[in-house]
DNA sequence: TTCTGAGGTGTTTTT
DNA sequence: CACCTCAGAA
């Protein structure tokens, strides 16, 4: 017990202690904010304030969840297995398939990730004959994502114009037919199980005087329906508002809210303090993390975002490093120089899997990749293309699937002609005519064909009804192989030139399986249902909601890439930051956004805040993005940082020293003649944009026209005779 | 019906 | 550049 609380400063101590009552923690970077979450729930139940099943406790990776499990196993001798730790999606899921008839679901309800959401939607454009170049199904899907994340259903959408109406009635219809399929996306998880206990007030009154203490980490990205989701199990929902609440103790930094896109709110901390009448609001100031001149950087870049809550960040660290700023002639040459620099460390003893890559965006990696394999650099890639979004892992998925619930139209679609078994698109599309009619699934059309002359859909429905069969009684593991094998996809990737990795990914999936069979089958602490819907049917559920992090070459120590949005929450001794240029961090497209680019700079700041000695900013003149050669003018964001506090990196002209193709052609003569005196790569400044570099030019005399980059102001197209473009 | 190649298009971040 | 769609041929 008191070891528990042994080496905790006075805030992290006022904070894990708290009386029984509502908390928000302001927990900057490197506070210590994971460790003071799992010290309270173990402090909780230790002095006996409440039991494990009394704690639910709320995090947004599963990352994040299974860090708790492990430091809270590790602190008290409990079975951490069956407590309700986990992430909000994977709550939800968890309640709506104890409740999924009080939920109106089927049993084996099925969770359609992004890309499943967005067939689903094209297909249901396709079968209502909508134009979807006036619908477009990606602003649709965001449409429906957003309104769901607000906790609005379609029929409380708001229709103030005519598309907008358009919309709301493609919603209604989207909810029809996820219904019809037994099936849900993310948004629907937490909508679904919010209006499960708003509904049903035995359920909800349940689970209020079950949990007696909610904790919730990274408070700031919740959205307005986590927020409510959260506000009725405390017990200050519509329901019951004489039941006791219990205790929120909510963690976070509204410095680092960087899921505004996905619908987080930050007003929620505001709410919160004022909603739940807070006596405390603790700030945890002193960081564990950084040294100092790390953490200048960090306040003084984050210092220039307004209506923050405040806090400054300290440390007992010394100054350390400079921060070492490189410009590279090309992200090639960026790239380069990273390798080099990491070959350095490593040589003088840094792991390396204590140094990271961060980049703004996912495409980016290749780049990296690229010359962190010739060197011969172990690297690991965290994100991009996951395990369980790799087109064969979700091919077989679609088989499990359909085993599961024939009505899934996302996964008959997938897999009724892969492999190729003579159902094309005309044959798809009597059946989605004839399903329509009958107001029921593809499946159930494909099925009510049986005896009709059309053998090659009456064979495929044959197939999976003997699949069914055959694999009703297996361990999931051998479920998983059998299907792979008999529905021939084995033979197809078999046949295939390319196909090995893939086999190889199959073959990963049936371990997969063995793993999940293996710890899912384990008891629970306190006897209680795992309430699952059958093994098939949580093995699904987990892969749709944990997009397998795990990858080949686990074991060995590698260098660490992720994006800045992927790297929340972890720390490295070492790390880059790449790609520092307008228009790519800051992103151009948050320029537009409301608020954008605030947004952008908690992205910077999070990424600075990641490393503990030695932090490098690196940025290219010219980077290749969507197959052209861009001119980058470098980043905003280091221009905010105090200059004191950075050193300019020259590298030495060396072995490697030779200069990259695109500079040698904008120094010499190899570039297209100049306009007016403007050549491509020059920086040149307009009376509105500002600053910008010419990026190509078109045409000559008085129809001359150039694109200029200015960055986080866009890209533009300006004619020379009208934009008065002057050097800069 | 399936395969192939041409052509057009769009692109941030994630549970 | 990478993806998808479409048209035309086998």
């Amino acid at each position: 017990m008191s070891d528990l609380l042994a080496n905790l400063n006075p805030p992290q101590l006022a904070a894990v202690t708290l009386p029984a009552q509502h908390a928000l923690i302001l927990a900057g970077a490197g506070s210590g904010k994971t460790r003071v979450l799992t010290t309270r729930i173990a402090w909780l139940i230790s002095t006996g304030q409440v039991g494990p099943q009394g704690i639910l406790a709320v995090t947004f990776t599963n990352k994040a969840a299974k860090e708790m499990r492990s430091r809270l196993a590790a602190m008290l001798p409990i079975n951490t297995r069956g407590m309700w730790i986990g992430t909000f999606h994977g709550l939800c899921n968890r309640l709506l398939r104890a409740h999924h008839r009080e939920a109106g679901l089927p049993e084996t309800f099925q969770i359609l990730d992004s890309a499943d959401q967005l067939s689903a939607i094209k297909r249901l454009l396709k079968n209502l004959n909508v134009d979807d170049e006036k619908f477009p199904p990606r602003e649709l899907m965001h449409f429906i994502n957003a309104h769901k994340e607000q906790g609005l259903r379609a029929a409380q959408a708001e229709a103030y114009d005519h598309y907008t109406s358009g919309r709301v009635e493609l919603y209604t219809e989207y909810e029809g037919q996820c219904q019809r399929e037994g099936v849900v996306d993310f948004a629907e998880l937490l909508l679904r199980s919010y209006e499960l206990l708003q509904r049903n007030e035995p359920l909800c009154r349940h689970y209020q005087e079950r949990f007696r203490h909610i904790l919730v980490d990274e408070f700031q990205d919740t959205n307005r329906l986590q927020y409510a989701w959260l506000k009725l199990l405390a017990g200050r929902g519509s329901v019951s508002p004489e039941t006791p609440a219990a205790c929120v103790f909510a963690v976070g930094d509204d410095d680092q809210s960087i899921y505004a896109f996905r619908g987080a709110e930050i007003g929620n901390m505001r709410d919160l303090q004022r909603e739940f009448e807070l006596a405390n609001v603790i700030r945890l100031e002193q960081n564990y993390r950084s040294q100092g001149n790390i953490l200048d950087a960090a306040n003084a870049l984050i210092k220039q975002n307004r209506g923050r809550l405040g806090k400054n960040l300290w440390t007992e660290a010394g100054a350390g490093e400079p921060i070492r700023v490189f410009e590279g002639l090309s992200d090639f040459d960026e790239a380069r120089f990273i390798t080099e620099e990491i070959a350095e460390l490593v040589r003088d003893g840094m792991a390396r899997d204590q140094i990271a890559l961060l980049y703004r965006s996912n495409a980016q990696s290749r780049v990296l990749e690229h010359q962190l394999f010739t060197v011969g650099l172990p690297y690991r890639v965290h994100g991009g293309l996951r395990f369980f979004d790799r087109q064969e892992i979700k091919h077989a998925l679609a088989y499990l699937r359909l085993i599961a619930n024939p009505d899934d139209d996302t996964a008959f679609a997938r897999v009724v002609n892969f492999p190729t078994r003579g159902i094309g698109s005309r044959s798809v599309e009597a059946l989605q005519e004839a399903a329509q009619r009958a107001n029921a699934s593809l499946y159930h059309a494909a099925a009510s064909l049986a005896g009709k002359p059309n053998t090659a859909v009456t064979r495929f429905i044959a197939l999976i009804e003997t699949l069914r069969a055959e694999t009703r009684d297996l361990p999931l593991p051998e479920v998983v192989d059998h299907l792979i094998e008999k529905s021939g996809l084995r033979q197809h990737y078999l046949a295939e030139k390319e196909g090995q990795d893939r086999l190889e990914n199959l073959d990963e999936l049936i371990n997969a399986a063995t793993s999940f069979a293996r710890e899912e089958g384990a008891p629970l602490a306190d006897g209680e249902a795992s309430a699952t819907g059958g093994p098939l049917a949580s093995f699904l559920a987990h892969a749709s909601l944990e997009a397998g992090e795990h990858q080949a070459g686990e074991g060995e120590a590698a260098v660490q890439l992720m994006t800045v949005h992927a790297a929340k929450g972890l720390e490295f001794d070492v790390v880059f930051i790449t790609g520092l240029e307008q228009g790519l961090f800051p992103h151009e497209n948050a320029a537009q956004e409301q608020g954008g680019l605030e947004e952008e700079r908690r992205l910077m700041y999070v990424a600075v805040t990641r490393a503990r000695h030695r932090l490098y900013l690196t940025h290219a003149q010219t980077r290749m993005l969507h197959g052209q050669t861009r001119y980058c003018l470098p980043s905003a964001f280091v221009d905010e940082l105090p200059a004191e506090l950075l050193r300019k990196i020259n590298r030495a002209m060396g072995a490697g020293g030779q200069v990259p193709a695109p500079a040698r052609a904008a120094a010499g003569s190899g570039w297209p003649a100049a306009t007016h005196g403007l050549r491509i790569g020059q920086n040149v400044r307009h009376a509105r944009f500002g600053v910008g570099v010419i990026v190509s030019t078109e045409g000559a005399g008085p129809e001359a026209r150039v694109q200029v980059n200015f960055g986080s102001a866009g890209m533009k197209w300006l004619a020379l005779e009208y934009a008065r473009l002057t050097p800069a």
